[in-house]
DNA sequence: AAATTAAACGCAACTAAGTTGCATTTAATT
DNA sequence: AATTAAATGCAACTTAGTTGCGTTTAATTT
């Protein structure tokens, strides 16, 4: 199991080994979607407040081990970040593709992303390619 | 003045020609980056209900003349559709760019995305391109 | 021009996502 | 064992967006 590289992410970070912490990046390491708040508090076996829970994800997010993926519904996932990502660095070099029908996200590495510095004076610092449409599973 | 192409905007799309519309289409067209929900209501003149302004933007949404771009910040973003969008072939071929600064949100005609049909089994109705970082004047 | 009708509107009440402040607990350090 | 700062839990809050329902009004029909 990945308990170890867990353990690792969260020293690396200074993020402090709680039990919940382990369980959360657990559940996301086994999941090949992206996650809502809700699908999170779902798979959570100890029941946890949603402050702890959004504080979690806020924290992760920002030291680059997990990714915040909009949606045109208005409900963002969460995704672990494939490689290795750091606060700095904060790239997604993949698309997400999000199922208009079963809701789910998945991170889809066949498409890279040119990574563009500069267009007509834009500084871009991050790109986000979504697709939407039908998943293997509902078509 | 464009009044004449609005009018036009909502007769083909069987929306009736209420004076709220017709401002609100005017203030979509005279905005070069895309609004929050917040930013309409800002600019509208007559006090509207917000179930009122809603409902609009949920109409002309889904009638192709505005599109939607979200934002990591869970604040999205309505921008008027460049060309001729339909109910069914609501296709947006452009990035969006996002300033982390200021927060605007402007139409990137620049980029042009490969209209991809599908990818490992996914069917691809719709992309987004989405960029962030820091527009013109905020650099 | 009057009657009809369905879209648009306004209001109240609601849901759901996410945040803030503060007191308490606990992992990690000294 | 004592310290301390991160993590947690709770209450209360904000903000985005929705639903139901009665009323108004633009557009159509007679």
């Amino acid at each position: 199991m990945n308990k170890e590289y867990i353990l690792e992410l969260l020293l690396t970070n200074k993020i402090r080994k709680t039990q919940f912490r382990i369980e959360l990046l657990e559940v996301f390491m086994n999941t090949k979607y992206g996650l809502s708040f809700k699908d999170v508090k779902e798979r959570i076996s100890s029941t946890q407040d949603k402050v702890t829970i959004y504080r979690a994800l806020t924290i992760f997010e920002k030291k680059g081990i997990i990714h915040k993926v909009p949606n045109t519904n208005d409900v963002s996932k969460y995704a672990i970040c494939p490689e290795a990502c750091s606060e700095k660095a904060h790239q997604h070099n993949h698309a997400h593709f999000i199922c208009t029908q079963c809701e789910k996200t998945f991170c889809v590495d066949e498409i890279e992303l040119p990574i563009l510095k500069k267009v007509k004076g834009y500084k871009i610092k991050r790109s986000n390619l979504t697709l939407e449409g039908d998943c293997p599973d509902c078509i």
